[in-house]
DNA sequence: CTGTATCCGTACCGATACTG
DNA sequence: CAGTATCGGTACGGATACAG
């Protein structure tokens, strides 16, 4: 991952500037393994994938986001916001009237992450039986304590 | 997400039972975004991916993970294997022999869920140039403060 | 309607020392 | 070799109040 202390995680309160290239050498493996990071670094956020799935239905407002993510709060659905248009995932335009309206459009880039979250999607519906089984079964022989 | 405050995240340090199934209405889109969070809780831990990527090459020992993943910590390392063998992605086979053995092996769940994230991993090879530049571009207009 | 600002709990993770 | 125990920092995220 990072191999200096130089974290290179998302600050999502405050914006840091993240581009520590790999320098040192990584196996083949591991190096598969940092870019996933990366994606998650960016991505991984708790309300991110929310935001990203609803701005991929078309433009979205402020407000319908708010209500669609059920339980985020103004403040997350802001940093959230903003995290994702710097990374140029997400659009945002300001249409100048009175009351504002701000509409927010997933990017191609955006679009086509969606895409490849599907998979994912799919691989957690087809186990999810699976996992909680081997939970209880880990639980069960091992202490729950 | 998760409608009452009963939060489904993953808790790495202490075990805890995690059974939070969709009973609210979802939207579709957001019904999606709360399976790929499943999968984040599980596996979106700072060493998870890294773990799962080393183990998914055969049988591995814990000191060759602690030498192969740069700047995990012992501790770390030990909480994220418990983590993945808990939720039925890695085996953990011990030799009884003297100094003692212990191997960890992903299944074939964790190896099919290894699959799915080389699609990310593509995703992010492709796009790293267009998300740093985008975060320049951005950072240059609003202010980087 | 679309945000900002502030306070604060807590999960995550690192450092370090100890053990069968 | 393969862990466990304990302490502490800090980023993440929730609650709330305020504002253009």
């Amino acid at each position: 991952m990072s191999q200096r202390n130089t974290d290179v995680s998302v600050q999502l309160d405050m914006p840091v500037d993240c581009d520590g290239e790999a320098v040192a050498p990584f196996t083949p493996g591991q190096a598969k393994a940092c870019t996933v990071r990366e994606v998650l670094d960016r991505v991984g956020g708790k309300w991110s994938i929310g935001v990203l799935v609803a701005a991929s239905h078309g433009p979205v407002r402020f407000t319908e986001l708010e209500r669609q993510i059920e339980g985020i709060s103004r403040r997350m659905l802001t940093l959230t916001l903003r995290n994702l248009e710097r990374d140029g995932l997400l659009v945002r335009r300001v249409h100048p009237t009175v009351p504002p309206k701000v509409e927010y459009t997933a990017t191609p880039i955006a679009l086509e992450l969606y895409e490849y979250l599907v998979g994912l999607t799919n691989w957690a519906e087809r186990h999810r039986g699976a996992i909680s089984a081997a939970r209880i079964a880990y639980d069960r022989e091992h202490g729950p304590v």
